[in-house]
DNA sequence: TCGAGAAATCCCAACTGATGAGAATTGTCT
DNA sequence: AGACAATTCTCATCAGTTGGGATTTCTCGA
């Protein structure tokens, strides 16, 4: 546990528990897991139960609550991202079969927000919320390679281990993405697709996220993914732009 | 205010302000929303942006941030309810053309959890997380009625208004409800819908959800109304006996 | 129903972390 | 550059938090 202090750090650090792999936690787990005191642990839970995001099991243990669902229903309805996005999700997979997909950058995590899927096949399973890889595949890319230099260096270093190629052929092959402005990755993530991503930038041209389309690569051809690329590409820019004049509206309209 | 006490609350009740009406505060709406201290406020964002739950807008502000869409994703792959539900609502959907939705209660709320739609029509909106009306519907009335006496009696008084009958009348229904297993409603929160809803209970007969398939009632007949009441009635029991039998392997096998 | 064990809560002294008034700094926009 | 808004800092005070250990409640099987 990584410098936790306070109580309202300490309550929320019981949430971090909850992993795909581990769903559920009794209270002696937790207790061993998190080294807090068996009241102290109580009280937090108390708070978490009350506040709905934990729920007891009938026998034993806490699992997620149904407040994370509420939220995630008011975040996927207010998140500007999403409204600036949704349409081209839409038309991409209406152009393409394939999975047309928005990821958030966040906190060093790549988390799809929201997608279409158009696929005649089932093409990969990375729903909303479920983050993706970060060593891998188009979309990884697109984000690391509009990262400011130094970050992208400690994320590559970090990361090192995961990736299929030496450092600096990791940081030659951002730099050529960074160049063309959009990312072609060939089955890393999933065997036997192909995935397109360009970058969401801030105002400050940051990458926020990334616009993504996941094909077969089994009948993609040259043209297509050419007309693909140029497609992502002014899509993820036209919506870097909607982001940042939806803001500009505000401020004038009040 | 109801009764915050402890920084734990405190951190968590900021939470609460968004709503699908207010789904963005800045700060200072949020100090005088609360009552907190300039200083206090923002320690308690920073503690919730660091943790991914609140996201800085870029002018001003604050939205719901990515950690909440991360925990609903692993509350949908892990939640019960949902594992025990779903063939259900599939099957359902495949058998008559609606929305089939799995509807958990939660603290005095209503909440889908789990929906199949194959409705050739729009009927409505409940996607996931999103609270459903408390006095009108067919869902409401296959939670209601399966309520201890007391909790019923405070629930319906405390709704009284919202209900389109008196208190007399809206408890003999519900009392015709229980008898007969099932709830049917007509327009009651969709104009142009029929609602059918049975709950599912737990051990202790306390109603935890409701399985609803909701239809055009434009395309209803008696004995297609006949046989989805059979079925939803049939399922939200086998949905019951299943988390029971589920948590019963458990203990056996742990 | 009883008993054993697990889960959860209570008590309370010690102390540490949280609080807020007010000042200072940083960020944003014209 | 200046004005204003947003955010952070300082620090004395004290309220809330903590955890050891005891107690109570719950669950399940015989």
């Amino acid at each position: 546990m990584s410098s936790i202090s306070g109580s309202g750090e300490r309550i929320l650090a019981i949430l971090d528990l909850f992993t795909e792999a581990t769903p559920e936690w009794t209270s002696e787990e937790m207790r061993v897991a998190l080294g807090y005191s068996r009241p102290t642990l109580y009280r937090y839970l108390k708070t978490l139960k009350e506040a709905g995001f934990l729920m007891a099991l009938p026998q034993s243990g806490y699992m997620l609550g149904p407040r994370v669902t509420e939220l995630d229903f008011l975040s996927r309805r207010s998140d500007p991202l999403i409204a600036a996005g949704r349409a081209h999700l839409v038309a991409l997979t209406a152009a393409h079969p394939g999975v047309a997909s928005l990821v958030r950058w966040y906190g060093r995590k790549l988390l799809c927000v929201a997608s279409e899927d158009s696929s005649p096949v089932t093409l990969s399973s990375y729903p909303r919320g479920r983050p993706m890889p970060l060593a891998r595949g188009a979309i990884s890319r697109a984000i690391l390679a509009w990262l400011p230099k130094r970050d992208q260096e400690a994320l590559v270093a970090e990361h090192e281990a995961e990736f299929a190629a030496p450092r600096e052929t990791v940081l030659a092959m951002l730099r050529d993405t960074r160049r063309d402005g959009v990312a072609v990755a060939w089955g890393e993530v999933t065997p036997g697709v192909v995935g397109v991503a360009a970058p969401v930038l801030a105002a400050d041209r940051a990458p926020i996220a990334a616009l993504c389309l996941t094909s077969d690569a089994a009948t993609m051809t040259p043209a297509r993914l050419a007309a693909i690329r140029d497609t992502i590409r002014g899509m993820a820019s036209a919506i870097s732009t909607d982001l940042r004049v939806d803001n500009t509206d505000q401020a004038v309209n009040g």
